[in-house]
DNA sequence: CCACACTTTATAAGGAGATC
DNA sequence: GATCTCCTTATAAAGTGTGG
């Protein structure tokens, strides 16, 4: 069958079923041009130009795939986040000096519109009616109900119980340990549990922008706009979710204050919803756990201060820090808890 | 430090099949 | 049979890394 591929190949240039595949393997494992160069004219593989060529090849049809669902008819989402590489340069010259690429790489994602109105959830003059109302809110709009209040007494009770049975000291040699855990876990209150579903991304390629900064939101929001082939009044007409990290998030918004009196939707950024990724979320939170419930360590031994200093942990609070944050906080939570039990 | 190997990129061009 | 399109390769030049 090698032999017949050869032949055909031979014969006509464009039949290269074999020798595109073989080339594929020879290269992605490190095969030299000039090996593949001998392999190519003895009919085992393509040029390595047409390599080079495939791939690029690849890289357009997977970023054709996500235009396609960007003029479709659904719901997208947007994420980014910048990707820093450093050249370091070996035979450093005055035109060859060390460098850093600051990209951008993007995908856009298709999001599940079972039982969601489209027009109703893309309204972009609905999202901008609520503007301003935050000013007017009162701590009834965000009063729990009491079937809330329920849910999360319940929710707190099982917490308590997982951490005593996992950490009280001896809980390891409990007979029925494991049981407890797992009916605790089995017994935790749940709130509308999605489905899980397979998910729809698309690469979109990267940009040669640097997005870390407010003007770098603004450039790489318009070049995303401009390889989508929407125009300006087709990508800012509809809300648009924005997925990425805290930076992101933080100078989108930095962005769109600074260019509140501009003149469109697409220059006001005002299309653009911008949305932390879960981790960032967490990471929020913890630092925002330790802006609020830090307290003193001189007047108040039991704050998360003296406990930090107790337990010899020396970062910086003011700085988010996830890891640290999450472990002192569970720490200290974790220790009140058996303390008290 | 140098010669050379290797990659990337631009340009030119050929063969097969489709179309008129 | 002429012409076009698609797919491909050859080749040179420029830029850069590396072993001796």
């Amino acid at each position: 069958m090698v032999a017949i591929s050869i032949l055909v190949f031979v014969n006509n240039r464009a039949s290269n079923a074999l020798q595109l595949v073989l080339g594929l393997f020879f290269k992605t494992n490190g095969a030299s041009s000039r090996v593949l160069s001998v392999l190519s004219n003895i009919g085992l593989s393509v040029s390595a130009m047409t390599f080079e060529r495939l791939k690029k090849q690849i890289s357009d049809d997977a970023i054709e795939l996500a235009i396609t669902l960007m003029l479709a008819t659904g719901i997208w989402a947007i994420i980014f986040d910048n990707i820093n590489i450093f050249l370091r340069k070996h035979s450093q010259r005055v035109t060859n000096h060390n460098s850093m690429i600051h990209a951008t790489n993007v995908a856009i994602f298709g999001v599940d519109t079972e039982g969601i109105d489209i027009d109703a959830a893309l309204d972009l003059q609905a999202k901008l009616d609520k503007r301003g109302g935050r000013y007017a809110a009162t701590f009834d709009d965000i009063l729990p109900t009491p079937e809330d209040n329920e849910h999360m007494e319940r929710i707190f009770d099982h917490l308590i119980a997982e951490i005593i049975v996992s950490y009280a000291p001896g809980s390891r040699s409990w007979k029925q340990r494991k049981e407890m855990l797992e009916k605790i876990m089995e017994l935790m209150p749940r709130d509308r549990p999605l489905p899980p579903k397979k998910s729809d991304a698309r690469p979109f390629g990267v940009f040669d922008v640097n997005e870390g900064s407010k003007v770098g939101i603004v450039q790489v929001l318009e070049a995303i706009r401009e390889r989508s082939t929407l125009s300006e009044e087709e990508f800012s007409a509809k809300v648009r979710a924005i997925l990425g990290d805290w930076l992101t998030s933080n100078n989108l918004r930095g962005s769109r204050h600074d260019r509140a009196d501009d003149i469109n939707s697409m220059e006001r950024i005002d299309y653009a919803d911008e949305l932390s990724q879960l981790f960032h979320f967490a990471l929020q939170a913890t630092h925002m756990n330790m802006r609020a419930h830090y307290g003193h360590a001189v007047s108040d031994p039991t704050s998360l201060a003296a406990h930090k200093g107790l337990l010899g942990r020396k970062w910086d609070v003011e700085k988010p820090n996830y890891a640290a944050a999450k472990s002192l906080i569970r720490h200290s939570l974790i220790a009140r808890l058996l303390h008290r039990h």
